[in-house]
RNA sequence: CGGGGUGUGGCGCAGCCCGGUAGCGCGCUUCGUUCGGGACGAAGAGGUCGUAGGUUCAAAUCCUAUCACCCCGACCA
C-alpha cells in the first residue's frame, strides 16, 4: 500500500486526553480516534490490526469446533428479564428509549434462547457457539482509551454440554485455545483464579496482563506460579495468639480514638491484639464482621461466603444498630450475626470497640464472649505475605483482564428452560460455559508491552505489514525508480508492504513515522546508499541496521521477515 | 455518583486574575531553496473563544446555569 494514497493520520504531538502509552500510540499512529467518552472509531490501520487479531481468534476457536454466529446487539428486554439480569446489570445496561429493547452487554441469554428452540437431544450435544461482536455497557467512567469503553468488540463463546464432566472438557478446550490465541498475539500474560461475580457459575479463570493501567488487582507468586484475583486470593498469615489465661472484660475510656492505629498508640498495644468491626447489611439485616488489626474486608469473599450481595451500613444506620459511630463498634453487646476472619479464630485478650462512643473493651475472648461466632476467610491479601503453596513472598499488582472463562452450569438454561432429553429420556437442563475475550484489549495490551520512546514495536506474529519500504527523496529519479521497482517486486513475492512514497515529505518525517507505526522490518531506499548500489534494512525492535547489495535484498529479507 | 481539572482555528497551548473586539508553535495552501532522523524563507487560508442566559457603553475575560471531556475514587457480567 502506498502511503501517499493511505489514510494514516499520524500525530507528532501527544493528544491531551490520552494518558497511557497504548492510548497515546494508537492515536499517534493513526489507528483510532475518539468519538465520545469511551467510544472509538477505528481507522484503517487500527481496523487492520483488529482484523488480524480476530483472524487468530477465529482460527483457534474453529480449531476446537467452535461455530461462528452473528447475533443482534439489539435485544428484547423481556429475555433479559427472565434471567433477572436487567436488574443485575442495572445502570450498566443501555436501554432503548422508544422501544422495549436493550443493547446487549453480553449474550448468554440470546445464545441460550437459540439453544432452547433447537437443541432437544443429548445426541446434538456438545456445541460450541461463538461470535465476535460489539457489546454495549454504560460504564460509569470509561478510561484508558480502548481498554474500558462503552462500546467494545468481544469474542464471546458459549459451550453446551450434557453434564458437568463434559463441561470440564469444553472448558479445558477453551483454556488451551486461549493460551494459543494470546501466544500467537505475542502477549505476555498469566492466568488467575477468579470470582464468577454476578455471572453465576462455579469455576472461572481470567487471562491477565500486568499493567498499572489495569483495573483488577492480582496476587502472584513468582516462585510457584500461584496467581489469583485479589477478590479470591489467599495467603498464609499468622493467626492471633490464644493466651493460656483469658482476662476479664473491661471497659477503657478512649477519647477521640477512632482508628486501629490510634487505638494501638493510645494503649501501646500491637494491632494483632485488636479486632476491627465493620457492619454490613445482607438481606436487609445487619451483621458484624471482625477483622484482625488493619486487615481489610474482602467484600467478594464475604459475598461468596454468604451467597448474596452485601453493602456496608451507612453511618446513621451504624448508630442505630450499635449505638456508636464507626471507630467505637465491637462484638460485645452486638445482638446480630457475627462473622470473624479466620485469623482471629479463638483469639482472646483482644481489644475492640464498646458500642459506646469514646470507649473500647479489653480482655475479649471470642470463644468465651461471642456466642455463635462464625469464622471465614475474609481477608484481602497484601503484598509480601506468604504464598499458601510454596511459602515464597506474594506480589500484588494491577492487571488488565484480557479474557475470562466461566463454568456457568445451569443458571441460564434453567432460567430460560433450555433442556434436553438424555439417554433415558429424562429432561435435564443443558450445562453451559461462557468464554470472553476483549478484542481491543488484546491490541492495547500488546502495545502496552511493546513500545519505546519512538513508537509501537510490532512482532513478527502480529504486525500491520510485513515490510515498511521508505523511498527517502522521491524527487530524485534514481530513488523513485528503485523504490517503485522494489515495491512492485516485494508485492509480487507476496509481502504486504507499506511504501512511503510521499514526495514532499522530509526523510526525518518518514523515519519517525516508520518508527511510530512500528512495522518490524524497514527497507530504506536513499540516494546515499544507492550511490554504492546499496539498500538499507532496519529492524524496528533492536534498531539494528545493515546495508545490502540490491541483488541480495530479497535473499536477506527472506531471513529477516518471518 | 463523590473529589479535582479543562473547554480558545485540525493538534498542542497562551491570553482570563486586572473587561477594550484574539495570539503563539505544529499542521494546511502557494512559490523558491533544501533533501538520510520531524528543514529554511516569503506569501496565504482557517476561530460563533463549549452552549444558554445575565452584568456592562463594551465580555474569551466578571456572574449564573448547563453540556462535554480528562484525572483520582466509588462502581464494574
Amino acid at each position: 500500500m502506498k502511503f501517499s494514497k493511505s489514510f494514516i493520520p499520524t500525530l507528532k504531538e501527544v493528544p491531551a486526553d490520552a494518558v497511557i502509552p497504548s492510548h497515546i500510540l494508537m492515536l499517534r499512529a493513526g489507528m483510532t480516534r475518539m468519538l465520545s467518552a469511551g467510544i472509538y472509531s477505528f481507522l484503517p490501520l487500527g481496523y487492520k490490526m483488529i482484523k488480524k487479531i480476530t483472524k487468530i481468534i477465529r482460527e483457534e476457536m474453529d480449531a476446537i469446533g467452535g461455530q461462528e454466529f452473528h447475533l443482534p446487539a439489539l435485544n428484547p428486554k423481556e429475555i433479559w428479564e427472565q434471567t433477572g439480569r436487567v436488574e443485575a446489570f442495572g445502570d450498566t445496561m443501555f436501554h432503548v428509549k422508544n422501544r422495549d429493547l436493550v443493547l446487549a452487554p453480553t449474550h448468554e441469554e440470546i445464545m441460550t434462547y437459540h439453544v432452547k428452540g433447537e437443541i432437544k437431544s443429548y445426541k446434538e450435544l456438545p456445541q460450541i457457539w461463538y461470535q465476535i461482536q460489539t457489546k454495549f455497557r454504560n460504564e460509569a467512567r470509561p478510561r484508558s482509551g480502548v481498554i474500558r469503553g462503552r462500546q467494545f468488540l468481544m469474542k464471546d463463546a458459549y459451550s453446551f454440554d450434557t453434564s458437568f464432566e463434559n463441561l470440564d472438557k469444553s472448558y479445558q478446550a477453551h483454556y488451551e485455545a486461549y493460551r494459543k490465541i494470546f501466544d500467537r498475539c505475542g502477549i505476555k500474560y498469566f492466568v488467575v483464579g477468579a470470582s464468577s461475580g454476578a455471572m453465576g457459575g462455579s469455576k472461572s479463570e481470567e487471562f491477565m496482563v500486568k499493567s498499572d493501567a489495569g483495573e483488577d488487582t492480582v496476587a502472584y507468586c513468582e516462585k510457584c506460579g500461584y496467581a489469583a484475583n485479589i477478590e479470591v486470593a489467599t495467603s498464609l498469615v499468622e493467626p492471633v495468639k490464644r493466651y493460656e489465661e483469658s482476662k476479664e472484660i473491661y471497659e477503657i475510656h478512649t477519647p477521640n480514638v477512632k482508628s486501629i492505629d490510634e487505638l494501638c498508640e493510645f494503649l501501646n498495644i500491637d494491632e494483632r491484639e485488636t479486632a476491627k468491626s465493620r457492619v454490613y447489611i445482607f438481606n436487609d439485616k445487619p451483621f458484624m464482621i471482625l477483622m484482625n488489626g488493619n486487615d481489610e474486608v474482602n467484600e467478594t469473599k464475604l459475598e461468596n461466603y454468604l451467597g448474596g450481595a452485601v453493602r456496608p451500613a451507612h453511618p446513621d444506620e451504624l448508630k442505630e444498630i450499635t449505638g456508636a459511630d464507626a471507630g467505637s463498634i465491637g462484638p460485645i453487646g452486638f445482638s446480630g450475626r457475627i462473622i470473624a476472619d479466620n485469623r482471629l479464630k479463638d483469639g482472646n485478650n483482644l481489644y475492640s470497640g464498646a458500642n459506646k462512643n469514646d470507649y473500647h473493651i479489653g480482655g475479649i475472648d471470642l470463644k468465651r464472649d461471642v456466642k455463635n461466632i462464625e469464622y471465614a476467610d475474609l481477608r484481602t491479601v497484601q503484598k509480601g505475605e506468604t504464598c499458601t503453596r510454596c511459602g515464597a513472598e506474594l506480589d500484588v499488582f494491577k492487571a488488565i483482564e484480557l479474557g475470562h472463562i466461566f463454568k456457568l452450569g445451569t443458571k441460564y438454561s434453567e432460567a430460560l428452560g433450555a433442556t434436553f432429553l438424555d439417554e433415558n429420556g429424562k429432561e435435564k437442563p443443558i450445562v453451559m460455559g461462557s468464554y470472553g475475550i476483549g478484542v481491543e484489549r488484546v491490541l492495547a495490551c500488546y502495545i502496552e508491552q511493546n513500545y519505546d520512546e519512538k513508537g509501537i514495536i510490532w512482532d513478527e506474529r502480529l504486525k500491520p505489514f510485513d515490510i515498511h519500504l521508505l523511498g527517502l527523496n522521491m524527487k530524485k529519479e534514481i530513488v523513485a525508480e528503485t523504490a517503485e521497482k522494489i515495491y512492485s517486486e516485494l508485492k509480487e513475492k507476496g509481502y504486504d508492504v507499506l511504501f512511503d512514497d510521499r514526495i514532499s515529505v522530509q526523510a526525518g518525517v518518514k523515519f519517525n513515522d516508520a518508527d511510530l507505526i512500528g512495522v518490524p522490518v524497514h527497507v530504506v531506499v536513499g540516494e546515499r546508499g544507492l550511490k554504492e548500489g546499496k539498500i538499507e534494512i532496519k529492524l524496528r525492535r533492536t534498531g539494528e541496521r545493515f546495508s545490502v547489495e540490491l541483488d541480495n535484498l530479497y535473499e536477506k529479507l527472506k531471513e529477516v521477515v518471518k
